[in-house]
DNA sequence: CATTAAACGGACCTCGGTCCGGATTCTCAC
DNA sequence: GTGAGAATCCGGACCGAGGTCCGTTTAATG
């Protein structure tokens, strides 16, 4: 019943230095045999290029395996299962959005009031979830998985920790999983795409929202939040 | 590409009458033919003592048609997909529940001012979800349709209807979304599992969502609301 | 170069989902 | 009643894709 594969190799590195983060590199590509590492390459510029021409939908493990002429039991091995390789794809773009928030410039990242960087946090995460809808549903794991992975926690973590400088007598981290709700890709694919609402109407919605959990007044209306080029262009 | 079964076997049939609702036979049930309606029958019957016995996460469909005695293929034309059957399992208790929000006793059902209702609502959301999580999550569909089947939009119907009453100025779709988002099942599942939080404080955690979202004054604390039986015995 | 731990690859398994020839039930004329 | 005829349903062989296993190969170490 158990796999001779290990069970976890990508140890998505966050969480280790809650606050800190380390672009470059980054745990999963060093510490591997040459082979290894050629082949983990590989697989990723030829899963992308497989997503780029036919969608994350389509994708099957098979074909990724072929294109980058390795066997299929490599791709298992490297990344789990097939929601860890889509997973892996959205990792570059993942810790650019992390570095921002956590360590950017304000409104996003520290040195603003805790009311704006929430505002921007969460505009942010809308612009960047609607550049990546596809790769964020295709990766979206079970349900019981859904809440736990590194990325989401730290999310988390940061609007409880931006929460309680407003809110302090509130249940912090009940809020901060409804703001995270209101974020989800999912939800965000079925606004713009099923309803057909704009994204500026989920952003006014998202600034309204975080009025009415801290209980403060909205800002004035109509500007736009301003941050850096539309959170990155994919690649 | 295109099926030779029926794309929709299971209509579901909701939102015909949209604050209307006929328990019973249910239209799911009639119109099939003689053989038909007694193979849907002991699918049900045996898929829900298969459940019970092994949980929903391990249930296969073979398994189901062979507890059955029946062959695999009625089973996908029937319920469409495994979704579809694990569905079929909590309909009866999904319309017991819609039932008692939409025309059951206050403050559930009509009658009670409309923000006691959003507060009744949620609670008894809770309670009914936390009974069902284990099918609920099983039953989950995929990031494109979990905002659209039929239960999740009646459900939203609702809260939209309830907010307008006491927010008319607010924009109560992308409210609604975020109540609902509080609700999910696969939160609730990972809350109480995973972090261990009551139900309780899930409870005190959506009347203090409510209140703030509408910007309303919290009720006196301490007093839980009262419902209908626990919402419903399983069977 | 020998040793060893790690990586490789593809056959293999399971399970969801599809297909279609044959069996069953319904309808309706007689 | 009853006996076509038509519509529906049945069942299990079949397919594709995710995921596993294990004998073989290969890179690191000294």
């Amino acid at each position: 019943m158990s796999a001779s594969l290990p069970p976890i190799p990508e140890p998505h590195e966050s969480l280790e230095s809650p606050e800190l983060l380390e672009l470059g590199p980054s745990v999963e590509e060093q510490c591997l045999r040459a082979d290894a590492a050629r082949n983990r390459a590989r697989l990723l510029e030829a899963a992308a290029r497989l997503v780029a021409e036919h969608g994350a939908a389509t994708l099957t493990m098979e074909a990724v395996a072929a294109a980058a002429s390795v066997g299929k039991g490599t791709v298992f091995r490297r990344f789990g299962d097939r929601v860890g390789l889509l997973t892996a794809l959205l990792d570059h773009s993942e810790k650019k959005f992390q570095a921002a928030f956590l360590g950017g410039p304000p409104p996003l990242g520290p040195g603003a009031p805790p009311v704006e960087r929430l505002r921007a946090f969460g505009c942010a995460s809308l612009r960047w979830s609607v550049e990546q809808l596809e790769l964020q549903l295709a990766a979206e794991r079970g349900p019981d998985r859904r809440y736990t992975p590194p990325p989401r926690l730290l999310r988390n973590g940061h609007l409880i920790m931006l929460l309680r400088q407003v809110v302090p007598d509130a249940d912090c981290e009940l809020l901060a999983q409804t703001l995270m709700g209101y974020l989800d890709p999912a939800l965000v694919h079925h606004l713009t795409k099923n309803c057909g609402m704009p994204l500026d109407r989920l952003e006014a919605g998202w600034i309204d929202l975080v009025a009415r959990l801290t209980r403060t007044d909205p800002p004035p209306t109509g500007l736009r939040i301003e941050l850096a080029p539309a959170v990155e262009p994919p690649c």
